[in-house]
DNA sequence: GCAAAAGTGTTAAAACTACACCCATGG
DNA sequence: CCATGGGTGTAGTTTTAACACTTTTGC
């Protein structure tokens, strides 16, 4: 079939942006870069890059998640397509932002010579960010708020096993409410998503703690809190 | 500041599609239009259309909207990007797909010459759909379903003045399942979301109702059912 | 007077909230 | 022996779910 050149009417560059985040030292962070090129030299901004003629909008999420991170098989979601006129300056570009969840063992955050760095950022002391990236990660942050309610993704968080202790923390931070020890451990149980590994967590100056893991990797919706 | 010119690289078309819902003959419908061109001579598609260089994306979506419907100022929500390479056999074209909720009385469909026709279809009977369109709709209908039990969205389906018996089933056409008219009312009026316009409805051959209205017509977050 | 939708409370079950003590370990 | 997080049950409150009869109108 012959294909219609639609460069001759409207066009634009679609990009992607993937706002990763993981919980480390007790916060919830967000993965950014250091920019080289102006205007926004001293600007920091999540990880984006254009998508290839040839390739799905989802695939190059993967892909950007990918390299700069290393890691596939991590949860990763459309979030929102930011598709202003002049949201960037060098030209029309219609971004679909994702959100990805890490779990923060193990990652070896890999810069590249596009890049000054990379660098985990608390999302309570974001530096200043390129483009219209603030309004991307808050976007983010509030999907993700949301989604940590309803669903399962925690899973994507944390390691293979982790204690109810973990597990609980990693909600407390990220939604920023202390949850009641036995009622959170009631409603997990109750819910039938995690199984113990039958081993313990040893070495610390404390009661060792029972190590589970969950039940399904993929994301469902569950009424958690 | 100087534009580089990104045609030089990669690039797509941009497009956005809008569903467009109503509730007309006891069933959620959706509007669709029939196509002209090959190869979906015989097909319905949503009604959708290029974004223009010098125009934001939800700028298109309600130009696209208003265009089918004379109508603005209804419930106009982004709701998914459409990226796959090959979702559109005249090129690369990314859909950033919206949907709509209308409320039926007084709108005058429009054609237009580019289209043979527009019509409204049930969501449970549709024809067979141009494009990923049956995908996007099926998608539009799954996050509508889920939006109606936990915000106020409701108010842009119905008309400025409706009973509670009309609230009730809209709900109950939209979700496909029965509710307890003592506790749906219960939970509205808990709510606050509905005041009395002191009119009440007559002329139908039983008891007349109460007529009501919607205290905000924004969206906002409020536990329904 | 009949058909059809409007309007109106109560009760039982389930879900949620608050809350305090003992346990096992490393140092 | 002390500090630290792990582990466990109950009672009061709130929320939800089920359920039936009387009212008002047009025909």
């Amino acid at each position: 079939m012959k294909k219609t050149d639609y460069r001759k009417y409207e066009f634009a560059v679609i990009a992607s942006d993937v706002v990763i985040f993981t919980v480390l030292e007790e916060k919830l962070q967000v993965l950014l870069i250091k920019m080289k090129k102006k205007p926004f030299e001293k600007c920091w901004a999540a990880p984006g890059g254009l998508v290839k003629p040839d390739e799905n909008v989802d695939d190059a999420a993967k892909r950007l998640l990918f390299e700069k991170t290393g890691l596939k098989d991590v949860y990763l979601e459309q979030l929102y397509t930011f598709g202003k006129v002049d949201r960037d300056p060098f030209g029309r570009v219609v971004s679909v932002a994702y959100f990805a969840l890490i779990p923060h063992s193990g990652i070896m955050l890999q810069t590249t010579e596009e890049y000054e760095g990379v660098q985990w950022f608390p999302v309570d002391a974001l530096p200043p960010l390129a483009y219209d990236h603030k309004e991307i990660v808050a976007n983010a942050v509030n999907r993700l708020r949301a989604k940590l309610e309803y669903t399962n993704i925690v899973y994507s968080l944390l390691p293979e096993a982790f204690t109810l202790g973990e597990l609980q923390k990693t909600y407390e931070i990220i939604l920023k409410r202390n949850l009641d020890k036995r009622n959170f451990r009631k409603k997990i149980f109750s819910l039938g998503i995690i199984k113990k590994t039958g081993k313990i967590r040893k070495g610390l100056p404390n009661r060792p703690a029972e190590l589970y893991t969950f039940v399904h990797k993929k994301p469902r919706v569950v009424e958690i809190l």
